[in-house]
RNA sequence: CGCGAGGUAGAGCAGUGGUAGCUCGUCGGGCUCAUAACCCGAAGGUCGCAGGUUCGAGUCCUGCCCUCGCUACCA
């Protein structure tokens, strides 16, 4: 058993506030995991922090007119307080805009660099002039040389789906200033990687075969067998942690350096407000570190922090990253720039005090296999029928009954019967479960064990029927509701992780005395209530959550994503003047559709068999995120016919479909009146 | 193209060689202490598809299909 317990979460990127795909994939979680370790008596250290570094901060503030430093104290406010308020129970929350950040990350570098760890390297980037600034490949767009379609991006074209390098874009465009680009030599310090593969191997791929997950396991697998290769670890940027080296100036440690390292800077600031030491805790060998991510970390927090970590030299390795799938909302995926989300700032608002039942849901439908979806439809099914009316029912009837009869007073039993005692058992197990559940990371499974208590509470009362008995032998009726009082109050202990909130209220409820709340008195079958011990008058632990509520919350995303998207709706000017002549070389006609079919691997691509009336011909359209086949079948367009033909994944696309545009940015069809007109006629 | 993860009842999941399970939902019944809550019972699955290994496969092997990720700083 280890002597102490590092748990790390994800620090949250300071470009936005903290929505529930976050909650599910990493803090609910790590919070569960933490409560409990600390409900069994271990010394935990449960340590966060906003990253505030990075192109994205930099960039965010250029667009809204601010400087970085007034987004990430916006946001870091906004995710600091809606942490707290949801009960995330870190024991330091820190900054990596802090000098004490500044300081390890910086000593971490220099570590490294003293003994020659990194390799220099010189290369041509583009610059772009007019914002002084080197700019990433996703920052360029241009023409692809494969297909020429217009709009690649500097690492990859999404038209025809090749791999490209900035430099290699036809007429580059920054999408920062609008500008060209220019070729500039720039030096910057590398982590060869490739030099660690054997360290990977062992550690990861021998060494946690058997107790990582799947998914964590094959990712890093998938990345060593791929070869590793160096990545850099400086950027040219003014935002972030100066390069503590020669050569270094006007350049930053890469955001994915300096972030992980932020847990370490967390951990030091922690303890010099507590007084303590905080070494043990990240180079003791007797510590277990864990880290909670989702899975687009994985390579940082697998392969390359570690590594960083191991170059180091003093540091312990993590002993398992249990990092989890993403979380889907109502069917799509949880994007932030559509405001397609559920923000954890906003739910705190708008479900006062009903932090629980979300961490319920989040849990009980946790994504730990595999991409899951969160519906309202699902979370007032989880609060309806198993939060209110498994739970929150079996608390009530307990504490109704026993003021009904024994003014509130736990009544003394007289001999246990074999219903009793099966029952008692029964609860003494569960403790274990729920444990060995959460330390194997199965927390879906814990939250399902834990309504399975207040399950067999409700079964032991039906079966014992109490409210029966109470006329013809009052006093077994002392010894049923003696035993459910014990589940009552095992409840509110073994809720703790998971449902904290909850915990809290109902041992107020019971007018328990928390130092006999302890995690392993339920493991035994002893009393934890004991009779002639008063307890207080019951309330509702949870409401029901009624249709209008949830309909309300519908409203609310599709009409946040609607606004939203207008907003980012650019009309493009028109442009100069063309003459007739150039206009009449372009031959439209109208065409009908008659085959459409997506094509396979691809996103967006549709290929079309249109009817032009003297002819068919295949189209091959980037439509296929609008429109299913169905749609398309049947309907006529207009068809500029002699445009350059083009092959798109193997397939010639002879012409182009014209289609408009709506308001959430979708294609549609431009035919208010939807008559029909005569195939293969021209457009004028 | 490749690599990784997933594809099991209407929904969400468990199940790594031996008669297909759990929770929710649905239907029927019971109870009345309880937030029209609770309890019992039933219906519902050719375990993505096709081959193969085996006395026996959801579980092992091969091929294919679909979803997600690796590829927009989004966990």
């Amino acid at each position: 058993m280890p002597k102490r317990y590092t748990v790390t979460a994800a620090l949250p990127y300071t470009n936005g506030p903290i929505h529930i795909g976050h909650l599910a994939g990493v803090y609910v979680p790590a919070d569960i995991y933490t409560r409990y370790l600390r409900g069994i008596g271990k010394d935990v250290l449960f340590i966060c922090g906003s990253d505030e570094h990075g192109v994205a901060i930099s960039l965010k503030a250029k667009k809204e007119g601010k400087t970085p430093k007034e987004i990430i104290d916006q946001y870091d406010q906004v995710i600091r307080d809606s942490f707290q308020e949801f009960g995330i129970g870190f024991d330091n929350y820190s900054r990596t805009s802090r000098k004490i950040h500044f300081d390890t990350a910086q000593e971490v570098f220099k570590n490294l660099d003293a003994k020659s760890i990194f390799e220099l390297k010189e290369s041509e980037q583009l610059f772009d002039e007019e914002a002084q600034e080197f700019l990433a490949d996703r920052f360029v767009t241009g023409t692809c040389p494969i297909c020429q379609h217009p709009e690649a991006y500097g690492d990859q074209c999404e038209s025809c789906g090749s791999s490209l390098s900035a430099t290699e874009l036809i007429e580059p465009k920054s999408t920062i200033s609008g500008g060209k680009p220019a070729l500039r030599e720039t030096k910057h310090w590398y982590l060869p990687l490739n030099r660690y593969e054997d360290f990977i191997q062992k550690w990861i791929l021998e060494g946690h075969k058997k107790d990582w997950k799947p998914n964590v396991y094959g990712q890093v697998k998938s990345w060593v067998d791929n070869g590793l290769q160096p990545r850099a670890v400086t950027r040219d940027l003014d935002w972030g942690i100066p390069v503590p080296a020669e050569g270094g100036e006007g350049k930053v440690l890469y955001v994915w350096f300096d972030a992980p390292i932020g847990y370490i800077s967390s951990t030091k600031e922690w303890a010099q407000q507590k007084g303590k030491d905080w070494e043990p805790y990240w180079k003791d060998k007797d510590t277990q570190l864990v880290h909670f991510i989702g899975k687009d970390n994985i390579v940082f927090h697998c392969i390359i922090f570690p590594i960083i970590l191991h170059a180091h030299g003093d540091y312990i390795l993590p002993e398992n990253v249990p990092a989890n799938e993403f979380l889907n909302l109502e069917g799509e995926k949880i994007s932030t720039s559509k405001n397609w989300a559920v923000w954890l700032h906003e739910y705190l608002k708008e479900f006062p005090y009903q932090q629980d039942v979300l961490r319920y849901v989040l849990t009980s439908n946790a994504p730990e296999t595999k991409d899951n979806d969160f519906t309202w439809d699902e979370f007032q099914a989880r609060n309806n029928n198993e939060l209110v009316a498994i739970y929150g029912n079996f608390i009530n009837r307990v504490v109704v009954l026993t003021h009904k009869y024994y003014e509130g007073k736990v009544p003394a039993p007289g001999n246990l019967t074999e219903q009793d005692n099966t029952v008692l058992e029964e609860m003494a197990l569960i403790p274990k479960k729920i444990g060995n559940a959460i330390e194997h990371y199965h927390f879906r499974e814990a939250s399902q064990l834990l309504m399975q208590l207040a399950r067999l509470g409700n079964k032991y009362l039906a079966d014992a029927e109490p409210w029966k008995l109470i006329k013809t032998d009052p006093e077994r009726v002392k010894t049923i509701m003696h035993t459910a009082l014990q589940i009552a109050a095992g409840l509110s202990i073994l809720s703790e992780p998971i449902l904290p909130f909850t915990a809290k209220k109902l041992s107020k409820m019971l007018l328990l005395d928390p130092k006999n709340q302890a995690w392993v008195q339920v493991t035994k079958v002893s009393t934890l209530i004991d009779p002639g011990h008063q307890i207080g008058t019951a309330s509702l632990l949870f409401q029901k959550i009624e249709n209008d509520q949830m309909e309300q919350q519908r409203m609310k995303l599709k009409a946040s994503v609607a606004e939203n998207k207008i907003d980012s709706l650019k009309i493009a000017p028109i442009k100069p003047t063309t003459s007739l002549d150039d206009f009449k070389s372009l031959d439209l006609k109208v065409a009908k559709i008659i085959v459409a079919e997506k094509v396979r691997k691809t996103k967006k691509l549709m290929r079309l068999t249109v009817d032009l009336g003297q002819e068919q011909r295949t189209v091959v359209s980037g439509i296929a995120e609008d429109f299913s086949p169905e749609d398309l079948i049947g309907k006529q367009v207009t068809l500029l016919t002699n445009l350059h033909p083009r092959t798109l994944k193997g397939i010639e696309s002879n012409g182009m479909i014209l289609l408009g545009e709506n308001v959430t940015g979708s294609f549609v069809f431009v035919n208010p009146e939807n008559k029909e007109t005569k195939t293969g006629l021209s457009i004028h």
